[in-house]
DNA sequence: TTTCCAATAAGAATGATTACGATTTACTTT
DNA sequence: AAAGTAAATCGTAATCATTCTTATTGGAAA
């Protein structure tokens, strides 16, 4: 996900075209990182000293709901990234060091199949953590 | 597990038989579904009113480190259910429903085997959410 | 330019969790 | 059984992430 497809996605669902939210997505699309809304926020203030939580996390929770980041609970706390380009599901190991992520190209929902008939599945989570070779 | 195991394991590890803690221990005995800190708070304050969080809070934390309970983050809240007998690993369905869990006897990491050379896997994370058959 | 409504700021509120000094309790030793 | 000791608990306050509220600002349409 580029900046140019994310104000694309946005302009389509009528969101506004503001500078502070321009520079939260240009934090994202430079950092292939899980970031926290205070990663943001840090960043933000610098040029942005009266910068709010609200701001931060509104927006977060917009791009969310418009697939342009993806989200998950590391440790008790939210942490974002931009959605994958990659057009087929998959998921992800985490590096617990740096917070980059490698794509794992398979998922086990597919072999689950119908080991579980009359359950109605709605979601499922798998992630693997660790270190990245460059942090071994 | 059940509570003679569970307190087998605290007296080896020179923890003390205490009222509430063997309270607590017999909520997650009758009940198989997750429970929160504050669902326990709440059950034990009608024998206890002057009960405190940091008991359960630190209560909860041992268990989880000597494997009497184990812990998942459901929507953003830590919740705890009592460790499963099963000896082998493996991973939960999660009815978001009524919180009972249905045991999925597969493990993904078995198939990633050595997808991820290279890298240092600590841990993973796989679960299934949804409707049991019963709240369906 | 003016107007309208979304977006933001500022700060208070909330909810979960942790921390801490004072007190009580369980277990050990006498 | 009584006393000593360290663990466990209480009561309360602090902390941390997140959300809410109200007033103000800013982007874009008329």
């Amino acid at each position: 996900m580029n900046l140019n497809k994310a104000w694309g996605i946005l302009k389509e669902n009528g969101f506004k075209e503001t500078t502070k939210r321009n520079q939260i997505l240009e934090i994202f699309e430079g950092d292939e990182r899980y970031l926290t809304a205070r990663d943001i926020l840090d960043v933000m203030q610098k040029d942005y000293p009266s910068m709010s939580y609200d701001t931060v996390y509104r927006n977060l929770a917009t791009f969310v709901s418009l697939d342009i980041l993806e989200a998950t609970e590391l440790s008790g706390e939210k942490h974002f990234r931009m959605h994958c380009e990659s057009d087929h599901h998959h998921h992800h190991f985490i590096c617990m060091d740096c917070g980059k992520i490698k794509e794992i190209p398979l998922c086990p929902m597919d072999l689950l199949g119908a080991a579980l008939p009359a359950y109605e599945i709605d979601n499922h989570k798998f992630e693997i953590y660790g270190k990245c070779p460059e942090c071994k």
